[in-house]
Order: structure tokens, then sequence, then C-alpha cells
DNA sequence: TATGAATGAGGCTTCATTCAT
DNA sequence: GATGAATGAAGCCTCATTCAT
């Protein structure tokens, strides 16, 4: 599950009624906010973010590629629930690809950081094979078209997703509208509908 | 033409035997290369890259900085020349929106430089403006639809140029595939097509 | 107190222990006794003579322009505090100028790093201000011979104080000999006394 | 003679009519004119200064340290030649002591380079010997006061010269008038003459 | 446990020096 | 003989990491 090994300390403090696991997850949220922005996010600005000393993230975090790895692997833990919630297999390819925007733009943050990091490994992201095997049922079933390469397609929504999250952020969009943009954009692309004005 | 579309070797002034203006191109070059992959990729790397010592680079580029802004500025002088020979305001949209991918593919590692420019600075890059306004173009005239926003529009589309660009990467795929698959998924969507087998 | 003149040792704070300040002084101080002598002083070298690491100067000083600005500014604030002791106004010239040249010459390294300032800055040192104006009463007043410009008389006092004090560094006298010997230099030159010998 | 072991090449150059010492020269006159205000003045500097490459003072030093060198030994060959020129030891002290100043002052730059570099080394300038002998002769025929150190008198004179050399660069005044004062000063003090007023 | 001080490796930059033309 | 390109050793500075309290 872990793709990094990471395993959080997680010891009731019964005295003090706070577990280490809050400071540890006040810590990797931080750390998550800014690095979705800048990968290179210093273990000070982290600290600063969270509001402790520098010496207080190495307590729960080795070193620094210790709490970028509890980071991602937050963000898979996150992806593969609400990825999993989504039943993505159970249901049609539509219902199935209307799910898995909406589910890729809840992650908000933890999606940024997920796509980042399959850029720079340059491998898939486990989390997300979910929604690699709906398209790929897609194609078998011929709910997408299969003249294009897969990896190509899989690019494509996350790309968009990625693009309208990032519009958005200007535009003050909500949630339901841009995983409803994305979704047409990737399904209908941006030539106008055939006939008469899109449902 | 390389996949880079970076030719720009200036050997064999014979009367001068001067290679300054090589060394500097070929620090660029080189710089852009690096930099289209790490943003924060070191001096020392260019450096190496470039088969040159890292004080070398300081013979042409007083800082960092300067070389990443001069990476930039090639970066920007070729988007402009490469989109200017498009003559996209001249050609229908359709027409334009094929030359306009092709573009882009073309500029490789200075259109992932742009973009990424672009992503961090959050300001529009100046010389992609005759895309803009070729999409606005064609939502006036109902070439594109329009009950998108404009800017979710150009995102996708640079973000599938994108997709697609590192996607071949892998592949092994030629600059007319790449732009090929990027325009069709902008315009047409992964839905099947609606009449008869796709090809 | 030392021939440097330097007793800003502040430790003794039980309670919390902090070493902070009295580390910061230990590098200014040090800092000062180099500069004193190399203006060209490395980081490193004052790192070396403090006994402590490169990195930990940074901690307390952001660059190498902020350390050079706290050794001279604590210069300038030892210089005010000793003159202002002097009371330099509300003496007889003759006794301003015991006390001004033994201020001076207890300023030690701080002497130098001021002159040396002047020197570099061409402009004058505001802590030595009372000085100046001493030598202007002297000269209205006729303790002091006003046939030749103020600003050579200046210089020269500056000079013979710094002369004796290098020329006593190997000589191995005591900061009040340095004193009387600069302050005789400065008001009966090397001419022997008409009458008898000097008192 | 020159304490740095630099014998400059002498090869007159029949076809030009320019001699390769006419190049040494221009290097070392800008470059004494560079160290005498700034003891660190890089190779290129000097370079500007002369108006030639940086390569071209390697042609003539090998390093920078030759190059200061020979710069030293130009200003001891200068001040080797006025004090000599003197004759310090065959006229009486008080006119000895006026040809001592004025040849000090007539150095300019080369009086400033030689101090410096005394005063950084901590040994004495051979060229200087003529002035300490001077000065001994003074004490021991009772031209000169010998109740306080003889080092301290030859600083007093050096420091006195320079401070007027310094005092005077603003001032716009003439060899002779700061010649005049530093050695007023180093007679007479700053005392007002005992009985009437000065000449 | 949390903190802030201290460390040192590594990156940026300058500049003395060498080299090919 | 002169030039400008190239090099590499050091110096400045940052920041991940360790340590004492």
């Amino acid at each position: 599950m872990s793709q990094n090994g990471n395993s959080n300390v997680q010891l009731g403090d019964a005295m003090t009624g706070r577990t280490g696991d809050a400071t540890a997850a006040a810590i990797t949220q931080a750390a998550a906010h800014l690095l979705a922005r800048h990968q290179d996010a210093t273990v000070g600005a982290v600290a600063q973010a969270t509001g402790v000393a520098r010496g207080t993230i190495y307590r729960y975090f080795p070193t620094r590629q210790a709490l970028l790895g509890a980071v991602l692997d937050q963000a898979l833990l996150k992806a593969e629930h609400h990825l999993a919630q989504a039943n993505l297999a159970t249901v049609p390819v539509a219902e199935g690809l209307a799910r898995a925007t909406r589910a890729l733009v809840a992650l908000g943050d933890d999606f940024l950081i997920l796509v980042r990091q399959r850029l720079l490994s340059g491998q898939d992201i486990p989390a997300f094979s979910a929604v690699v095997a709906l398209l790929e049922r897609g194609r078998e079933q011929g709910d997408l078209r299969s003249d294009l390469p897969l990896s190509c397609q899989v690019e494509a929504l996350y790309a968009l997703v990625h693009a309208c999250l990032r519009a958005s952020e200007l535009a003050a969009a909500g949630p339901e509208d841009i995983s409803a943009t994305a979704l047409r954009l990737f399904l209908e692309g941006s030539q106008p509908p055939p006939t008469g004005p899109p449902r």
C-alpha cells in the first residue's frame, strides 16, 4: 500500500489527549499544500507553514525524503479511498468516467502531487489503476474510441483535470463545475456538438 | 529538423575562428533540454551537459537567472517565429488549429519550458497570443463550442499537446503523429465517432 | 579592561541558558580582531577564529556584509560610549585632549576598524565628532595652533594614535604609555623642548 | 635592490620601435595607481586600467604576486632614487627633514604602496633606511627629542605624510603645501608656537 | 517532546591562471 | 605579441540534518 514504506507512529498520548499523529498529520497536510505548488519547498517552509520548529519535523520524519514520501503516501491513500468508493468497475463506463473525474477533482492538492510524481518518476501511480482499467473497458466496449493510444487518453484525462483545476483556481468555480468541464472536454472535445446544444 | 527543433549550431567561421556564439548557443540548448525536465537543474549540470567547465557558463551568462532568462527568451523567439510562419489568422479555423498544433509540437523542449513558465508565473505567454486569438475566432464563427470558458479550452490545448509530447517520448512517435493525436483529442474528445467504427 | 577594550561577554542568564547572544558577541569580537588587520578577512577565517562552523556565522548574520556592518556598529557604539564618558566638552582643552587620546587608544581594534572605514568611505565617523569639536574649540581658544587646516590636525591625531598603537604592538607597551606618546607627538612634535627636559 | 627578484625584460623591438618594457611600465603604473587605493584590485581591473587584455598582463608577469612585486620594486626604486638625490646624510638635520618630507610626498602613490606594504609585512622598507638614519642622527645631535622611542617617531613621520597626502587629496593642495604641513606637524606639533604668532 | 543552535555538504559566483588562435 | 575563451580553486550562501537542553 505504502509505496515508500513510511509507517507513522500511532501512539495515543493519554496525558495530553493529543496524539503524535495529530502533529504528523498537520505536518503532512501543510507539506502537501506547499509541495502541490513548489516541488522544492524547503523543510523550513514546511515547518513554518505547520507552525512548529524545524527540529520537530525531524521527530516525525527522519529525512526530507521521508517527509515527501509520507506526503505521497497520504495522497495515495486518499486517492485509493476516493476511487474505491467510486466503484468504477461496477457501473457503466459513462457513469464511471463521471465518478472518476469527480474523484480526481476532489483530491485537489493531492491530485496535483500525484500527477507531478507521475511526471517525475515516469511510472504509473498505482492508485490510479482503477481509472486506467475504466478507460480500457471503455475502449473494449466501444464507449471510447480506440484508434488512439491508451496512454494518450490516460494523459489527456489527467491533463484536462489538471488544466481545469488550474483554470478554475482563478475563476472561483466549484468542484462540480470543474469536473463537468473536464469530463466534457475529455469526451466531446472542443468541436461544437453536431446537432443541437450539448445536453 | 530535430524533434526539439533546435538547429542553431553556427560553427564554421573560418575567418575568425570565433566559437563564442557557438558556445553560448550550445549552453542555452543544453540548458533548455535540462530545464524542460527539471526546473531546478544545476548550473553544474548545464555545464556538464554542454561539455564545458562551470566557469565557462559565467562567461556568457552573469548569473544563473540570466541563463534561465536567455533560455526563456530563446524559447519565446522560436515560438513567435514558428507561430508567425503558421499564419494562423489567414486560414480557416480548422486548418489553423492543425497548424498551431504542429507548431507547438515542433517547439519540443521549448514548448515545455514556456508552458512551465506560464504555470509558475500565472501569466500568459505573449508568444502564444496568436493561438488564443485563433480559439476565440473559432468560438465566434461556430467552429468551436463556446459553452465552456475560453481559458479552459486554452489550457486543454496546451495540456493535450504536453500530454502527447510526453506520452510519445517513450512511444518513439514522430511529430506528425503527436500533433495529429493532440488535435483529435482536442477537437473530438475520446468518445467514439458518431457514425461507423473508427477508421 | 583588555588592550582591545572588548569586554562584551554577556553570559550569565541562568534561567534560559541561552547562549545565542554570547555566540553573536564572540563572532563580532573575533571578526573585529581579524578585520582590524585584514579588511578582506574571510567568513571562514572569522568562523575559525570564533571556533564555530561557517554556517553558524550565518545564523546570526545573513550575509558577510551584515557581519561587517555589525562589527562596525559595535565599534561605533563603543566609540560613542567611551567618548561620551570622557565629557570632552566640559573640561579644558588640554585635559580633553588627554582624555580623547586615552579613549581612542582604549578602543583598540575598534579604533583601527573605524579609522579604516573612514579611509575607505571618505566620510567622517559620527562617533568621532566630539573629538573634532574639541580640536575646533582648541583652535578658537588658542590652545592649538590654527595656522594649519583643521582637517590635517584631525588626520594627524588619528594617524598618531594609529601609529603608536601599531608601534607598541611589538614593544609591549601599556595603553597609558601609548596614549601619552601619541599625545605628546601630537602636541609638541618631535623637536626637542626649548628649555629643560620635557616635564 | 629588488626585494622581489623581478627583473623585467628589456628587449628593444627594432620593428615597431616600441619596447616590451613600455607595455610593462604602463601596466605597473596603472597597477600602482589602483593598488595605492585598493590593495585587492583584481588583475582584470589592472588590465582594464591599462587598456590591454587580461592575458597580456600574464605575458609580462607570470602571476598576480609577480605583478604586485614588480609594483613594489618600482616603488622601491623610485623611493631610493628620490631619497638618494636628497643626500640626507650630508646636510644638517633640519634641512634633511625638509628634503625627506618633500621626497616622500613626491612619491605619491608609491609612498602609499610602500607604507601599506610596511604595515602588512611588519618589516622596514629598505628604501626608507636613509630617513631612519636621519632621525637617529637628529636624536643623537639633539635636533630631535630622544625621550620617545625612535620607532614612534618613524611611524609618526610616515603617518603624518600619509595623513597630509590624504587630507590634501580633497583640498587640492600642492606638494609643497603638503610637505610643509606634514613637516611642521612632525616637528612642532599642534600646540601654538610659544612666542608670537606663527611666522 | 519540542526547540533552537550548530554543522557541513553542495550550489552559485568570482577571479587568478592557462591555452589556442 | 596580443587576444579572448576556458578552466578550476576558493569564497559566499543555503539548507538538510544532528544535537544539547
